[in-house]
DNA sequence: TATTGTTATACTCTATAACTATA
DNA sequence: TATAGTTATAGAGTATAACAATA
């Protein structure tokens, strides 16, 4: 049974630049889905902007480290890994064909799917974003110890 | 110094229901970023199904948390609260009103903002939603255990 | 001159239906 | 008949510029 307190007495700086109003957030600080959602959004903001000169957006990251880590992989099951819709994936493949980071090959054993991989431009960019992540990893969790990084991490996937 | 392992053994199923599929996450399950991202997903998803019956979604929950605990601030201050932009904070204030959930008055004291707060069915909404909002905070945090609920919470905030 | 609420607009993400070519 | 990739489309959510009323 959780409880859930209102805990209505905190009353919270709503946002230092426009004005000192001062705002009561209520529940709201004690609700997971309110609390996560505001860190995420920290942090990819965060990520945006730290992938600005790379030109990489948070889902093509990860569409292209999966594609380094399962190549010949189809479409559709890069796609359901990163949890996209198969059609929304079209286009993001079509934008890292014309940028010359990932191939599609018709594939031999059934030739309605694709087989994915990275070129060496592609790969030579996930070096490059690699350490960018490591960067940005260590901004988003500056506030955190090590061992409370990997807590975070083992809690968000308890849930 | 953040290591960001890249802990390329561990192979995780992608997706059950699609096939006996299995994708190599490579470093995604160790970054927050997009950790972080699924489990608000996850929450979220539970959130918007649990809101359906009550026709509410996340930002209008909080919205209406918000307008309840601080009466009489105006849509800038609520906005700014809820980190909405004014111009798209228009429309929920309109939804709001043709609802009959809440209602701007001209203020006193400065005639071009709005004086906002709920009515009797708008604070009557709210008792639903926040019996609502305890079921799917428990659902959400099923997997965990009220102290390691709030060490999240902290962990987040932390961050 | 600056600010509040507003309108218009655009861009990203996401979700679904339907087509084609293969199976 | 079912599936992979694709096209078209529509709906959220979000961001900015500009206007009228008011300060």
């Amino acid at each position: 049974m959780i409880m859930v307190t209102p805990s209505r007495k905190p009353r919270v700086a709503a946002d230092a630049k426009d004005g000192a109003e001062t705002l009561d957030f209520g529940m709201l600080p004690g609700l997971v889905g309110y609390v996560l959602r505001r860190a995420q959004l920290r942090v990819f903001e965060d990520f945006i902007r730290s992938f600005e000169p790379l030109a990489l957006r948070p889902a093509q990251f990860s569409a292209l480290l999966l594609i380094e880590a399962n190549p010949g992989r189809s479409q559709r099951e890069i796609a359901a890994g990163l949890g996209i819709q198969r059609p929304n994936f079209v286009a993001m493949m079509d934008e890292f064909e014309a940028r010359g980071l990932a191939r599609r090959t018709r594939s031999e054993v059934d030739r309605r799917s694709h087989a994915l991989m990275l070129t060496p431009a592609g790969t030579d960019l996930l070096v490059r974003a690699k350490a960018v992540v490591a960067e940005h990893e260590a901004r988003a969790t500056a506030g955190l110890s090590e061992p409370d990084r990997l807590r975070l991490l083992a809690l968000l996937k308890a849930m």
